[in-house]
DNA sequence: GTGGTCTAGACCACC
DNA sequence: GTGGTCTAGACCACG
C-alpha cells in the first residue's frame, strides 16, 4: 500500500515528527484501516529518501501511542483504534490548532470580523480537496 | 515597566523563542510603544526565573530584526516600527495560524462548517478580553 | 495427541519461544511420556495459527536440546528424559524464576515479608489446579 | 551523581532494558528522588560503556513514561512520581514476578511447599543487602 | 523477507 | 557544556 505521506528535511520540524504527526491523522480519518500492513522500514524510507532509522522510529513512537502494531518478522499493521479516540482526535486536532491563531489575534487587537473573512477567505477552495462531505468511515 | 510576558521552562517550545514572540507581539500591537526602555538582562531574567544568556539572546534577537534597539550604558530600547510591518503582521500572524488549523482539518476530513462553528465557539467571549476596538494606534 | 500449549503473537516474546517453553515443561513434568507422537509439523502449525517454519524451528531445537526425536517418515517423539536431569529442571525453573522476583524486591526496597505474604497470596488456589499431589512420576 | 547500574552487553536483554528497567526501580523505590540530575548522556554512556544513542534512548523512554523530564541544554532529570503510582509499582512488581514463578511451578507439578521453602532459601540473606527496614521516603 | 539492537559520528539547537 | 536529530551500516532475531 502508498501512503501518501509529504515531508521535506528543509522543514524546522523533525522530519520523524512531520511523518508522524501524518500517519496519526491519517489513521485517525479512517483513511487508514486497521490491520493494513504499513510499507516495510526499509521500503518506507526509501519512499521518503530518509533512513531506516528514521522510519523505524516513527513505528516506534507509534506503537507506543497505540496506533500501530509491529511483529517481528511479520511487519507493522495499524492497530485498533476506539472510536472515541477518533472522535476526540478529530475534534481536538482542529480545536486547538483554531484556538492558539485565536489567541495570537487576541494578543495583537484583531477583531474577530477580521478573524472570520480570513478564515472564510481559507476555506473557499476548502471542499475541492477532499474535505467535502464525509470520508470518516466509521 | 513590567513586561507582561507569560513563559514556562516545561514547554516544549525553547525558552527564547517563547519570550522573543510574546515580545515582538507586544511590539507589533503597539502594547509596547516606541522608546520604551525595556528592563535590563539580569532584570528581566530574574522576573521570568531564567538565564541572563537567553535573555541576552533574545535581545540581540530582537535587535536583528529591528524591533529593539540597544545602546551601550542606557539599556534597550523598543524601535520604531514601521505601519506597514504592523499592518502586515496582524495579518500574517493570524493568517497563518489559521491556515495550519484549516490544513489539520482537511487532513482528518473535518468539514468547512465544523470549522466555522469552531471559531465561533472560540470567539464568544473573544471581545472581552482586549480584542474589541481597533488595536491600530498608529 | 492434542498439546495442550497457549500462545498468542502478541505477547512481547516470540512465538517459537513460548511453545518450546511450554512443550519443554510438559516433557519434564512427565505430562508428556517418552515415545509420545507430536503432531506433525504441518497440523501443529495450524492448531496453534501460526507458521510451519515456526514449529520446525521449536522442534530442531528440542532435539538438540534432547528432548525430542525426530525420525524421517516417522514423525517426531518425546525422547527419554534423565530422572536427573527431571529434578534438576523441576528445581531450576521454578528457583530461577522467584530469585528474579526476589531480586526486583530487594531493588525497590520491598521487606522479606512482604514477598512471603504475596506469595501466600498467590498460593492460596494453589492446589487446586494440579499441583496438589507430588509430579514427579518417575 | 553516580547511579548505581549493573548493565552488561552479554545478556540477551538489550541494554536500553537493562537501564531502563533499573532505573525505573531506582525513581520508584525513591532512591532517586525528584529534582535529581542526571548524568549527562555522554558521561553515562561512558561509566556504562556504551553509546551515547542508547543512553538518549533510555532517557527518552522514559521521559514519555514521566519518570523522567530532560530539557535541552541543562541535562535531564528525574521527574516527581506520584506517591500512588510508586505504591502500585512497588505492589505490581513483585507480585507479577512471583506469579510469574508460581505459574512455572504449577505447570511442573512443584508442590506450594517445595515453592516455599526455595523462597525462604532465597531470603535468608535478603536483609544485608539493603532491603530491611524503610528505604521508601516518601 | 521482516523488525530489533547497537555502533560511531556528524551537525544543530539550547543554555 | 547540555540534549535533539539524523546518518550509514552492522549484526542478530523472527517467520
Amino acid at each position: 500500500m502508498k501512503i501518501p505521506i509529504d515531508v521535506s528535511a528543509d522543514r524546522a520540524e523533525p522530519m520523524y515528527h512531520q511523518i508522524e504527526e501524518q500517519l496519526r491523522a491519517l489513521i485517525l480519518s479512517g483513511q487508514l484501516a486497521e490491520g493494513v500492513l504499513l510499507p516495510s522500514i526499509r521500503e518506507f524510507a526509501a519512499d521518503l529518501s530518509c533512513s531506516v532509522i528514521t522510519i523505524r522510529r516513527v513505528y516506534q513512537d507509534l506503537e507506543q501511542e497505540g496506533f500501530l502494531r509491529t511483529r517481528q518478522g511479520m511487519g507493522t499493521f495499524v492497530a485498533k483504534v476506539a472510536a472515541s479516540d477518533r472522535e476526540r482526535y478529530r475534534r481536538d486536532a482542529v480545536y486547538y490548532a483554531l484556538k492558539a491563531a485565536v489567541e495570537v489575534g487576541r494578543r495583537i487587537n484583531c477583531t474577530a470580523d477580521e478573524i472570520r473573512s480570513m478564515l472564510e477567505e481559507l476555506l473557499t477552495d476548502y471542499g475541492e480537496e477532499g474535505g467535502s462531505g464525509n470520508g470518516n468511515r466509521d
